[in-house]
DNA sequence: TAATAATCGAGACGGTACGTCACGTCTTGGA
DNA sequence: TCCAAGACGTGACGTACCGTCTCGATTATTA
């Protein structure tokens, strides 16, 4: 969560000091970024062209965010629906699953993909940039898929032993392999195809734990 | 491939007219680019200070290699062991994709993680870099995988509808997502329950598409 | 003369409405001034140091000095003793002016030296300090001598033709230029030598200007 | 002396590796530095305007310059007339000087002496600035005083113990201080007083060391 | 006793210039 | 034709101060 966020979700807001964040500046700074983002692409997103762009200073900038990246996360979480946060439930985890990947695969394949991109590779060579993209928006993501794996288990679809992680990792890593690297397209029919493997691997997982016990006899 | 590459494998090797390519400073390039990847990270690669460390003029870089990711890639490539074009041969494809993956979870935890990562984030700036990096490095480890099923569907342990590609994508999406994303660790525990996930996910796809066709009547 | 002095020195202090102005904060604005001067040199005396320093905020600075230079030349005043608005009395114009230059001479060739070096060439770039620093810091040096001269003048160790403002430049000019050009060091025997060509400059200057004038038939 | 003139006056000038210094950037980057103190005074004269005016990169300009007043140094020196390295010769020690000040005078009178008065000022800041302007620049004309002086001890005009230096100083002091100081003009009377006193004082020094020598007993 | 007025600290703001870094290109002499 | 050396224009970096502008709080005079 950023400084921002995080004041004004100050349950008690004292009244600093000084002169209040300009909130037109913050607007207009994360405005033009994601203009130039989405018309120039991430290459040319740098602080000087946001700054000049938002009519603002470049010191305004660095004072509230470290990198461009930072900017667009902060972006990224306010566009963020609320609804998404709220986990599918169509009665099967094959469903929910469909539910949750199929638009997410749609979302990317279009111009979403490319900020995603922008921002994983950005988090390679940022340690902070990278904790605060796990922190504010992959573990929302993954936080759905557990949840459902977890409503599939009490409904008895899924065995107890699965885990909720590694089901996540089932179902965004492919689709994230597939964005980063570019070898085939983000299409409904993966979509389908990834749910469906992975759902069949989540529930026959104790026949294959069973028969690997065998195996190491 | 770069056009080092293209030059060395050129069968008919017309010598050129003119001082031909030192081997040294292509050996010294290589070699110091590593080197500064290894100790001081991927940020710190640049053709200057790679030049400097080489004891070669920028120039002789930029005749070879269009940037410092290509250096590390021919670096990667020339590295790579040809025992690893070798399909691994156990008699399951359980067995199979565990004898690839855990080594490859292995290294990806150690210092070739850092590389990897590196390339994968130049790769989504790059695009010219992006297809070099999947046809030379992505795409053998690719085959590997579809050349381990189609042997399994020939032994019956896997239905002939499965898509060799997206057994590709489910084994080597969540390594890369781990890798990339970093919220937990590559390690065997990781390996051992994402191909018996993955194995299950293959095997009893039938049986998932037939209840998801009557679950769509 | 700065608004501060204004204030003070109003003959009629009729006491506006609102609060008063802080004497703790004028003076804690002086003093860490100096004390940055001192430690750090004149390159590091900007508004921002001095205001954290001071524990004071920017606006109250810039509400009363325009410059760090005048809140400079303010302490130097305060600083300076009374007693050296007194003219030197020894009976002859050189004691009188060997009396004046040399404790001059050693102030400058100690930590006063520098303070002048910044606050001259301070002048060079602000016109409005040039016009603070020479009325209110020059012109008394400039007094005391023209008040010797005209002694001696009555004395009548001096022609009345000499001219009080030339014996300044005379006196001071070389000190300065030494002072700036740093070629030789303030000593005795430079305020020895300097004072024995200007008195004797001065004393036999008829005879000179007579030979000049008859150079000029 | 400037690492360019340094190269220039190299007597073995062996061509070094690399691609040569572009004389026309120097060129260019010396006239828009004169062009801007000129029209928009010192304070205008930044390294980015002086870039922007002469199409050349910072980078290029802080190669061989540490500073905007070095390369106003540089240009104050090639500007330097040869012809002024000749000491003037009418025969009395009043002549040259008369012949020495004039000119001096009615140069820092016109636009040299904001030039001056921003070097001397710049001096005051950069110790390494304030050598260079010493050795190039103000040593040249110290020295001719020097030489005069020199000759008029030859002549018997002055006696012998007189000190060059202190004559150096009897003279430019004087012209500094009112150039710095700005209290009084710089014209062709102030020329003529000041020399006429500084001849005297020289001539019958002898006599105040001799008065002074009794006073002391 | 309130209203008015000026000050104070804190600190955010747009702006300018800094000096540095790396880029990719160009221009030498030499191999 | 390649090589090293190294200068060049370009563009962005992150920082330092500038002088100004809100804020809430404080402290005086004035009504």
């Amino acid at each position: 969560m950023s400084n921002a966020e995080a004041a004004e979700s100050n349950p008690a807001p004292r009244p600093r000091a000084g002169r209040p964040r300009s909130v037109e500046s913050r607007r207009a700074i994360i405005q033009s970024a994601m203009h130039i983002l989405q018309n120039d692409g991430y290459a040319a997103l740098n602080i000087e062209a946001i700054a000049a762009k938002a009519g603002v200073s470049k010191q305004t900038i660095y004072r509230w965010w470290s990198s461009a990246a930072f900017i667009v996360l902060e972006a990224l979480i306010a566009d963020m629906p609320s609804q998404e946060g709220l986990v599918p439930d169509t009665g099967s985890i094959r469903g929910d699953l469909q539910e949750l990947v199929r638009p997410t695969v749609r979302a990317l394949s279009q111009r979403r993909g490319a900020v995603y991109k922008a921002l994983i590779a950005e988090a390679q060579a940022d340690p902070r940039f990278a904790e605060a993209f796990r922190a504010q928006l992959m573990s929302a993501h993954r936080e759905i898929v557990r949840a459902v794996v977890a409503r599939a288990q009490l409904r008895g679809e899924v065995p107890f032993e699965v885990d909720g992680d590694l089901a996540a990792d089932l179902v965004y890593g492919p689709i994230l392999y597939r964005l980063l690297n570019g070898h085939a397209t983000l299409d409904e029919t993966f979509a389908f195809d990834l749910i469906d493997a992975v759902v069949s691997g989540l529930r026959y997982r104790d026949a294959g734990v069973k028969r690997a016990a065998e195996a190491a006899e």
